[in-house]
DNA sequence: CTATCATAGTGTAGGACTCACACGAACGAG
DNA sequence: CTCGTTCGTGTGAGTCCTACACTATGATAG
């Protein structure tokens, strides 16, 4: 059933670049492209918007399809319009980039798509169209803004040491971080939320864990605390 | 003549905020609409993308077409694509938000299109679409990103006093500031010219005049410099 | 030519923040 | 009970930020 305009309209695109946080460092979810063009190689999780639909439900809805992943965080990064960046023909794509807790989403994404597989950020194949640049600028955006908003929490479980939180930051600026400063800062800034409980199933001293607090930081937000890291 | 095509397409477009600078404030460029929807409403200047041109490219096309304004700083802002947000039907639109010299700029502006004109920033009109929501975040990321990136330097004529950049950060991020603290600073950064020359036609003592290094800023970045104001 | 007016241009000191740095306590494993 | 591993904690030096006021210069008006 064709579609028809009076004038020509660029095809419109969404694609993610979604970051994961393992033990040792951070992680990108690749897909396997199973059709021309660039079939065979990995590129990011993507697909056309359909009518009436934002873009990001679009990334939303393609996150869910294509690797089984929901309610992530997710943000608009750019929009990549080069003509010539598809083959196929002039394709625009607004691309975003997510966040999620591997430990919740890692199985999930390998089950659902037999070609889906989280790759470190260091260390990533050749990818198709131009996601080699768009995971770039994801990157970039990542290490930037994780300095000024309490984003990286979301690459955390709900509950979690503070060396699992230093181990994000020091992962994501890629640059050793020191101890005693560190807690001293995320500490004094008031936006965590101590709990009564320490870890389980370590070989060594238990770490105190600690919670995210929203609440406190729309309070501090508002009050005139700038997070930064 | 038709197009014709597979799935829906939604219609892109692009929209542009243009600012400028005065003696007094921060201007926007604003552009009365002639036809429905929202006829005689203002707008930002804007209009569909073609076939084979990026976003950036029909920006650019469209702010000469409507406003005369050519080889101004341009950069991509955000893209909003909500249902609804265009009564004629989907239509995305990547936005984006240039800087211009109103001297330079603010008669061509004023003659090319007879319904062009130059707002205050905090006396804009009622605005079509959801031009007023794109307004405020790209008056929100000029104020953030004036601060760590010399892009302030695109609102002021090639050689200006040191007063007349304070002036700017001023305007752009709505608080006074210190001229001592302000002058130390920027001076140290390193990366102003001095000039043989001191303003004319003024009625009091000239300032010298400055104009920003290119060439030194990014020799001092990769030095590891951070600019931040 | 003198007085007036407007802006240019300049330094310092107190407080806040940043950064580098090391060791005893806790707990599980063997 | 010993060993290994990670937890959790404070201080001092240096740097950066901020607040603050007066003299110099040049144009204009009387």
């Amino acid at each position: 059933m064709p579609f028809t305009y009076d004038y020509p309209r660029p095809a419109l695109a969404v694609d993610c670049v979604v970051f994961g946080l393992d033990e040792e460092d951070l992680k990108v979810l690749l897909i396997r492209r199973g059709q021309e063009p660039y079939a065979g190689r990995w590129a990011l999780p993507g697909g056309f918007v359909r009518e009436n639909e934002s873009p990001a439900a679009a990334a939303r809805r393609e996150l869910h399809e294509e690797a089984g992943l929901r309610d992530v965080y997710l943000e608009q990064l750019y929009t990549f319009g080069a003509p010539g960046r598809d083959p196929r023909g002039h394709v625009i794509s607004v691309a975003h980039y997510a966040l999620v807790r591997l430990s919740d989403h890692r199985v999930a994404a390998a089950t659902d798509a037999s070609d889906a597989a989280w790759f470190g950020t260091d260390d990533l194949p050749r990818l198709a169209f131009d996601h080699g640049a768009i995971f770039e600028m994801a990157h970039a955006r990542l290490r930037a803004k994780v300095r000024y908003q309490p984003i990286g929490f979301e690459l955390l479980p709900e509950r979690f040491p503070l060396r699992m939180l230093q181990h994000l930051y020091e992962v994501v600026l890629d640059r050793p971080l020191d101890k005693r400063n560190f807690r001293k800062k995320v500490l004094e800034m008031g936006i965590l939320e101590e709990l009564d409980e320490v870890e389980t199933d370590v070989s060594h001293r238990a770490a105190r864990l600690y919670r995210f607090s929203k609440a406190r930081y729309q309070t501090l937000t508002k009050k005139g605390l700038n997070f930064e890291l």
